[in-house]
DNA sequence: GTTGACATACGATGCTCGTCGTATTATGAT
DNA sequence: ATCATAATACGACGAGCATCGTATGTCAAC
């Protein structure tokens, strides 16, 4: 069924889902030389990572073109929430306070960041009333 | 070298890691209890797993005792960091903002933990000052 | 000293992941 | 029509993961 929640990407997948969410649908050659600009990988790699995300409901492919042209079933913004909820739950026994003292201790946050947090939790707030 | 860093433990692991963690040190059997308790699980898999999270460094075992005794090899907080971290990096180009608005996204949070929340921020302002 | 309970050791299995090589097919230019 | 190019399809392989069964060792109690 094509409500059906794809499962939680892969570290190879998500890399490839980053690519097609900061560049919008595009053929297997387009994101492969995404890739292969910060790492070695070859060309069917790439490819078969993708029709296996097809599979998986993770990337929906339109063979319209010879080229088929795939694009991230889901957005950014829902993946990255199951993606934090996941964690959230498994590593951080629901405490997002602790998944935010991981994430800041992890590196350096500049003050503007941590205003933008500050502005965010009061956004959240006035949303949520 | 007792000094390099244990790899990302795997989702079994980490599931054994959060019992480690809140029990403290323990045998197998006291592990295997807990995760018992929760899902069927056979005890001699809980052994395998430690035994190899034993291998590389996940754990370390003290078999001063005819049952080994089992504990962290990293703190609780030293390996959510390193989570936090790796997914801030990987699924979340480094914004921990992101990170936040995803994992308050993924369950509704009370008013108290955003105090909590709040809190924290200004405990971290105050000590990277 | 035999037995039963309980512990570790270890091999094997089925599955997934990431990777790649090779085969095949489609397309456009000559 | 032929051919070079560029695309997909697909099988295979090595490594890791999660699980379990069986073998083996230890020890106390009878």
């Amino acid at each position: 069924m094509s409500t059906e929640n794809p499962p939680r990407p892969t570290d190879a997948e998500l890399e490839i889902l980053t690519v097609l969410w900061s560049r919008g649908p595009a053929t297997v050659r387009e994101v492969h030389e995404t890739i292969a600009q910060r790492r070695p990988t070859q060309y069917t790699t790439v490819l078969k990572q993708l029709q296996v995300m097809a599979e998986k409901g993770l990337v929906l492919r339109d063979e319209d073109q010879r080229a088929h042209i795939y694009k991230a079933a889901r957005p950014r913004e829902w993946t990255q929430k199951q993606l934090a909820g996941d964690m959230l739950q498994r590593a951080f026994n629901g405490s997002a306070k602790s998944l935010m003292m991981g994430a800041l201790a992890s590196r350096k946050a500049s003050k503007q960041e941590l205003a933008e947090l500050r502005a965010m939790l009061d956004e959240y707030e006035r949303k949520s009333r």
